[in-house]
DNA sequence: AGCATATATAACAATACCCGTATATATGAT
DNA sequence: ATCATATATACGGGTATTGTTATATATGCT
């Protein structure tokens, strides 16, 4: 992974908002970042796409949906940088995450999600 | 500090590079980077200028001589990210890293670089 | 098969970003 | 005061990124 083009990824609101929601998360649908970022369809799967083309994210289809979680082949550093945005960047992404959470008909899945409060 | 903005500034070739041979060597002049990245100096100069107007960089001038470090008053989770970045990506500096230590007439201030090779 | 839902892709317009050239400013030396 | 060196800034053009709209593809249901 080259960091220049791992920080390209980055360097987006809806990319590094969609990176630290499913670092959160583990695993969210293109509908759910839709509804949480309040962004179109299309812009959001065109940036995921993106993440998964660089390798930053990996995809699995279950039934229509498709859930996009961190690569597991991320070079270690690169895990770091994520983890600890996320960790000290709670604010950033506490807007969409509460979206998230008041989300009705979320596909089926255990929810990791509201826990606890942000 | 904003995450988005931070990230934005390291999207960029001569940016990042940039900020990760300052962490390696502390501090470092215009025109020690215009030689290490063989870049232009008005697109050196343009590139720390952004870097410090976002607070990555700081700078102080010394005769002639204006000198960029690390602004002591980023983000601990700043700090980190590029500690880590640095830390597993010397590949990406080595060229002007080694650039850098080759370079005759450099500005007087005892040398932190070049005591081991990469 | 036909329809609804979820996601992906294409095409185009708008914007943001980056670079080179030229010039301005500041310091130091003669 | 003049000149050389180091750095910063302004301007203009080219390119890359981004977003919107429209459309295509895939899955599930009836």
């Amino acid at each position: 992974m080259d960091p220049l083009a791992f920080y390209k990824c980055l360097a987006d609101d809806t990319r590094l908002k969609c990176v630290l929601l499913i670092y959160q998360e583990q695993e969210l649908c293109v509908c759910e970042l839709t509804e949480a970022l309040q962004a179109s369809q299309p812009k959001v799967s065109r940036h995921l796409a993106q993440l998964r083309e660089c390798g930053l994210l990996q995809d699995r289809r279950q039934g229509q949906w498709i859930y996009y979680q961190l690569s597991p082949s991320l070079p270690a550093w690169a895990q770091t940088v994520i983890e600890t945005t996320a960790e000290d960047n709670q604010r950033f992404i506490k807007l969409p995450y509460q979206r998230l959470c008041k989300m009705g008909d979320r596909p089926e899945r255990k929810e990791q999600c509201c826990q606890a409060d942000l």
